[in-house]
DNA sequence: TATTGTTATACTCTATAACTATA
DNA sequence: TATAGTTATAGAGTATAACAATA
């Protein structure tokens, strides 16, 4: 038995605490896009960047969400169907699907975004000092760099039997 | 229009990080759990508790996993088909359910946690200091133990139509 | 050949409500 | 009455593989 779990108690709790807080968060987060805007995380996700670049090609909306493309495509589909977003041929690329958020698209991140911040406010924000923020936003923002830069490694060494 | 949504941006990208991150972080976890153990995350908590405690009743399983009862059931049923997990009457309460981990559970446990620890270290850790292990630690447990005792605020003020 | 996107399909997971049994 | 847990069921989401069309 090797030391390959020699990780220390400190990060341990570290990461446990981390992924419990963020999973209560996106919990309650998920409620509140399901109460006032009937969307999911994902779709809020989508229609934000949407919201930014006003149409986006399938492959760019897919970037930042970690989806298989069919997954990308069933999410697009709930959002069209809902009149939020239409989609279109690309003049650029014949392959490519143009996806552009429709004035309901924004008028409903619109009517979700202060309650959705106001979760976050509440939850995330309140109990940290300006310092805390900071250096949470330093790190994770560190992190999250260093994750999209990491190879994908297809999952695992080794798989044990069974 | 309030400002309600005078979110610093400053906490806005951090949210951002925080969230893509912190899901990258899951995604890769997932991967290595089912390459490795054939397991999910949820089940894997739920072992990692039980490993811990060797005997937890339903309602204590379900602290700290957020589930409904039912997802509760659904998952230790999946766990005792498997054989990682038995199912019994509390001797103590006997509406209660034990669950007990088998030694087939604890052995998964045993053959899974380096490879998870290998990844959260490599994704999470491998880019931070020792003083941001330090503060992320500090923050993450505060903002976990605040969502903790914040009372549940069932979903949303209001709910506009549509 | 490689890339973009869709479809078909199967499966996993989660939630709600109704129900049983014990406290 | 309240609590612990299960069941039935339905719905949302995700992934894989096969496919069509364009670059």
């Amino acid at each position: 038995m090797s030391d390959a779990d020699a990780l220390h108690p400190a990060q341990l709790g570290t990461y446990f605490a981390l992924m419990e807080a963020v999973s209560l968060l996106q919990h309650a987060v998920e409620q509140q896009l399901r109460a006032e805007g009937d969307l999911s995380y994902v779709q809020f996700q989508l229609l934000a960047h949407l919201a930014d670049a006003r149409q986006l090609t399938m492959t760019e909306l897919a970037d930042g969400v970690v989806y298989s493309r069919s997954g990308l495509t069933y999410q697009a589909g709930l959002l069209e169907k809902a009149g939020l977003v239409t989609r279109g041929p690309s003049p650029d690329d014949e392959r490519a699907t143009l996806v552009t958020i429709t004035e309901g698209g924004l008028a409903l991140v619109g009517r979700v975004l202060p309650g959705h911040i106001e979760v976050v406010r509440r939850l995330l924000f309140n109990p940290l000092t300006d310092e805390d923020l900071h250096d949470l936003g330093d790190i994770m923002t560190r992190v999250r760099d260093h994750m999209r830069a990491e190879p994908p490694r297809s999952a695992a060494p080794r798989k044990p039997r069974k």
